[in-house]
DNA sequence: AATACTTGCAACCGCAACCTT
DNA sequence: AAAGGTTGCGGTTGCAAGTAT
């Protein structure tokens, strides 16, 4: 460990930093393969790398050793990190023990990227029990329609447990504090509802066993939505969510609402829906007449059943 | 085609816990 | 027991690649 000891002991100054070379990762090999791991200064020191012992553990552990896995995270990966981290938080070295080949650099970014999105476009905090409401009752969901019929013991999820759930919210916890104001108010004039592609021509509302008491039990095709100038829409994300946003005086029967979430279907992410639209589609004004009657109809429906559900949970002094 | 913006991920940093002497 | 060194964790940053305008 001393300067004396034969290894290769260059001015602390000279240490690089940044990104590795191909050079630097086969020196790195080559010397964990003869010398095994730990003992990172000594390595450091003792390999002719540059680099610092914190540099090459992270190099070797994040990249390098031969188990670590490559690629996208699968669906029951997914499934296990939302739900480990709502058990854990941000323990991501624990969460990372339960998935093998997987590091806790890769689920934090993961975390950070895709999950923290979600909440960012739900305008709601990622860490709030609304947050994980959300998660249970939409990516769960639709995150075992893609792992089809073989469901990993780890992520034998009851979707009914779903908070939203009218029969849990009887039996758990009183209703969770209003959120802040950023957190779920939005303009006094537009409601938002966040909606999935569900069979990549257009994008529908569904009802959803799941989370029935959240939405309502009738479908309806939305997909001439980009036609009404009413209307935006966010891009799809990476999970085939987008927002909705809808002016309040097109809501029928005095309900309004500040925030919805719950509305659930299946399929992959599509494009915009500014950008294809739907199929037969004329002018926007004729648009919203012709479809208008059926599509007001059920959207109430849905919209009634979200009000309720703030209702029972206490949350309805946060309307406007 | 060029530029601006966004996204995903590798790498770094500070700190605390643990280990060794 | 104490001090110094090492390791591991979680937060943050920087940059390359991709996408939108």
């Amino acid at each position: 460990m001393s300067a004396g000891n034969g290894c290769k002991c260059d001015d602390e100054a000279e240490l690089r930093r940044g990104p590795w070379t191909l050079e630097e990762d086969t020196l790195l090999i080559h010397y964990i393969a003869c010398h095994g791991e730990g003992r990172w200064n000594l390595l450091a020191r003792c390999s002719g790398l540059k680099r610092t012992g914190k540099s090459c553990r992270l190099r070797w552990l994040n990249y390098l050793k031969p188990d670590v896995k490559r690629g996208n995270l699968t669906p029951e990966e997914q499934i296990l990190i939302l739900e480990l981290h709502s058990k854990w938080g941000n323990r991501w070295s624990r969460i990372a023990q339960h998935l093998p080949g997987r590091t806790d650099n890769e689920i934090k970014n993961y975390w950070r990227t895709r999950v923290q999105k979600q909440a960012r476009q739900l305008k709601i905090d990622a860490n709030s029990t609304m947050f994980r409401d959300a998660v249970r009752c939409l990516w769960m969901p639709r995150l075992m329609e893609k792992m089809g019929p073989s469901l990993s013991p780890a992520a034998n999820l009851n979707p009914n447990s779903c908070l939203l759930d009218h029969g849990a919210l009887q039996l758990s916890t009183p209703p969770p504090p209003p959120p802040p104001p950023a957190a779920g108010l939005l303009s006094p004039d537009l409601v938002q509802l966040v909606a999935y592609d569900n069979s990549r021509s257009g994008y529908e509302l569904l009802g959803s066993e799941n989370c029935s008491p959240c939405i309502s039990s009738d479908s309806m095709a939305v997909s001439q939505l980009p036609s009404m100038p009413e209307f935006s829409a966010s891009t799809p994300d990476a999970f085939g969510s987008c927002i909705l946003q809808v002016p309040h005086n097109l809501l029928p029967g005095g309900h309004h609402i500040n925030n919805a979430y719950g509305l659930h279907g299946l399929g992959a992410p599509a494009a915009p829906m500014s950008a294809s639209g739907g199929s037969s589609v004329g002018s926007p004004a004729a648009d919203y007449s012709v479809m208008g009657n059926s599509f007001v109809e059920n959207f109430a429906d849905c919209l009634w059943s979200m009000d309720e559900l703030w209702r029972v949970r206490g949350l309805h002094d946060w309307e406007n």
